[in-house]
DNA sequence: GTACGGAACCAAATCGATTTGGGCAAGCGA
DNA sequence: TCGCTTGCCCAAATCGATTTGGTTCCGTAC
């Protein structure tokens, strides 16, 4: 046999100490009883060998393998485009990707693991995190049938039988915005919503709507696919304006759509928020450097990673970690694109 | 013992099916010889059980995981602020993992693995892909002393001895952008850098020092660290133009800097394009949706993504499948930041 | 003197696949 | 008929850890 070159396994160390691979992994994993002595010295020839313990077949054996899976539902939309919100899912794929180390997890970026083309590795996660699943999101049917862990930041609007969801309030964030429009004077609220049948766009619209009913005015909601970005805001803004009965302010859920809406309103004479008021539903780039700046729900992507990944691995660990406070509904920041009432 | 609710295993179907695991390993991977009918047979008992091979028993047995590591050197420094580049990042984390899923692989987000407390699970994958490897960066250090597969985007600047790196030809970028301020008309071109020590910064002062030094221009570099944003942009315009001779071009690398850059120079009363023209070396939302827009080089992340992991599965699978075509370097995209010659 | 118990350690089974090294029978040429 | 190939299949070893079910060696109690 010519010159190995993998790494020592345990059974190196063990031969090196002395001692039986039972001492060598009970040293690492601290369970049986091992005198202070063995335990310094298998340490040191670990050590001295260079030994890492394959992760590998630890998850074999223990059928773990410390890794979450995230699933961004609008990333397998992306191909040379990008998906809408970016600022959003960055921040919760960096953010969850950072909280996960702390708790010893790595993060692997999977699409739809029910998909035959999947990745086979996509299946060895311990448990899965799922932004903003759609209406029968097949994955979850699957998650809940095998009985993988998971937990969704927006719930699977068709399904009752679930508890494991992040709620996100969207409905109390657009009772927050109309209130605010309302306060600022807007007397016609358009709505402008995506396709994705996920609750984010199906809780706004019949919140909006409810809240439209009870004011006695009739709805105005267009609908853009995500995907469309600024030009389907762009239009959705030709749609709204060309209507004998043109809105005084709207409500775009998303960033993109928001900042298109603004430009093509501004290009038909119009002036804002003097003439028409618009807020973003995502807070993004775009709404951020606008002009005039827009009014918009930063969705607090950062916190709700970290509370996601902490309950996910509070479920997968059997413990009680603390869950960082805060509300886990977006946050209004009034800018220039609605008035200050 | 309760009811086990573990999923099937090979040994499961073997003895439903009549034959030996080896059979239906040979199934599936196609290596042995199987009789058509038996292979039909094993195929339908597999699917009528539910079977799915486990890929960690699998990858003990190959030593492959099916699992690429993406290291984001900036997102390490994310906190509840935005990396530098917010899009250039997505996009290119988003496009690597569909591009890894297409060749049957999984995507890691994984921080720096050298780190003691870095999830075991980040050392447990195929191959690396680093974006943007700081110099002397301690997991290429790594990564080659244990002879685990990896690729670069931007090569370590202070290593000499490796070749397995994506060229995004900074110096070439840099010169076109100094040659389309020239030809615009630009006498004194200042450039704004980033304080990571990668080859984007530091192969760009480079270039744009000798370039100075050719012309006779003495340079004029501000530093600002990737984190500040746009802010920091601001800092670096004031820094600039309370100079005796102030620049008539800023060259700033990243987008959010170049943001920060026109703002401030307009309310210090500069027309741009017409006193100071800017150009961004990274395009992102900042500088399309600035006023006026920013003049600045599109990297296409998904381009290179798709390279980097096209090449780095080459490798990892022995194979030679066809690279996407395009060049790497990025492309100038001329906005109104700057004047038309 | 025997029994009991705990501390320290170990050999072997185990996890679920892949891979090695055959076995057996049919087919074929000499 | 013998030898050899080829097609099809299998038992057992293997990957590197964890875990089970011990054994051995004291020390103490009765």
């Amino acid at each position: 046999m010519t010159e190995k070159r993998s790494r020592p396994t345990i059974a190196d160390v063990a031969r090196h100490a002395g001692v039986s691979t039972t001492t060598v992994s009970h040293t690492f994993s601290g369970k049986g009883v091992v005198a202070a002595a063995t335990r310094e010295r298998v340490r040191a020839t670990a050590k001295s060998l260079g030994y890492r313990p394959d992760v590998v077949a630890r998850g074999l054996r223990s059928n773990r393998l410390g890794v979450l899976a995230l699933v961004l539902r609008p990333l397998e939309t992306l191909d040379s485009s990008l998906p809408e919100g970016v600022d959003y899912f960055l921040r919760f794929a960096g953010s969850a990707a950072l909280a996960a180390m702390d708790f010893g997890y790595g993060l692997m970026l999977v699409s739809d693991p029910t998909r035959e083309e999947s990745p086979a590795a996509a299946l060895a996660c311990d448990g899965f995190l799922i932004t903003e699943p759609v209406t029968d999101d097949p994955l979850i049917e699957m998650l809940l049938g095998e009985g993988v862990p998971f937990l969704s930041v927006g719930k699977d609007p068709a399904r009752a039988a679930y508890d494991n969801w992040i709620d996100t309030d969207t409905e109390l964030m657009t009772d927050l915005v109309l209130r605010h429009l309302d306060d600022a004077g807007a007397t016609r609220v358009a709505l402008v919503a995506g396709t994705d049948p996920n609750s984010w766009n199906l809780g706004a619209e019949a919140s909006y709507r409810a809240w439209a009913a009870v004011r006695g005015q009739d709805p105005m909601v267009v609908h853009r696919p995500e995907t469309t970005g600024e030009s389907g805001g762009r239009d959705a803004a030709d749609e709204l304006f060309d209507r004998s009965d043109p809105p005084d302010a709207v409500y775009c859920l998303t960033g993109r759509h928001a900042a298109g809406m603004l430009t093509r309103v501004r290009e038909r004479g119009f002036d804002v928020p003097g003439d028409v008021q618009i807020v973003g539903g995502s807070d993004s780039e775009h709404t951020r450097s606008a002009t005039p700046p827009i009014t918009s729900v930063d969705l607090q992507p950062e916190l709700l990673a970290r509370v996601a990944v902490t309950q996910l691995v509070n479920r997968l660990d059997d413990l009680d970690r603390p869950v960082p406070p805060g509300k886990l509904h977006g946050r209004l920041i009034v800018r220039n694109s609605t008035r200050t009432p």
